[in-house]
DNA sequence: TTTATATATCGTAATATTGCAATATATAAA
DNA sequence: TTTATATATTGCAATATTACGATATATAAA
């Protein structure tokens, strides 16, 4: 095997799954992270704030798209990134569901 | 290559990363999910729960006591999971920091 | 049109993850 | 001690991810 049996689950849990998974390496998070420190949303230059060849990067920025974390709007040659507030708030509000839950909690 | 320059990046990003992973795969979020479900912390019937093997869902279950997800205490034969509330604090906070971030941008 | 710059895609090697059968371990009950 | 029950570990095959060189694409400037 290998392939993970994502049909057996719900929806909601492949969702923010995948979610995670978007997130779930150094790299992105990093991308996330500089994309909220610089001032503008125009960021042509991740490729040179992180230790990585530029088609790698290309590469992160992909899934971080395809996961609605961010979104990319083309300036001129360049493309501008900025993150989805929506997403955010839809793994915030995940969280405070499990908040929530482990407030009538034992432990 | 193929394995990630973790190396490379800091800290705290490799921590958060490695938080997401742990939350990156439908079956560990359903087993957050089922813990935060039951009454109790008593819970040896999480392989009846989830369509997958025992062995599977023990990887999986280790996987999310490794990344201090989840905490396990032995009940006799069975053993007791429940949520680590710190560790959700942790992820809640980022997401704050986040949050915060954004308020003071242009999108 | 040519050149420069920015980003994406392809192809591929190295490594990691997923899932499970078989087996091991460990405690409780008989 | 023997048996039953619950969970963990091992080993391995299938698949996914990561990284990057080479190359493609696309717009801007010369």
């Amino acid at each position: 095997m290998g392939a993970s049996k994502s049909d057996s689950f719900s929806v909601e849990h492949n969702e923010m799954a995948s979610l995670f998974k978007a997130l779930s390496h150094p790299a992105r998070i990093a991308i996330v992270d500089y994309l909220l420190t610089v001032d503008t949303c125009i960021c042509g230059d991740i490729v040179n704030e992180l230790p990585l060849a530029q088609p790698t990067i290309s590469q992160h920025l992909k899934e971080l798209k395809n996961a609605n974390i961010i979104k990319g709007t083309i300036e001129g040659t360049a493309i501008c990134y900025c993150i989805n507030p929506d997403t955010i708030d839809k793994i915030e509000n995940h969280f405070g569901v499990i908040r929530h839950k482990l407030k009538n909690k034992c432990c």
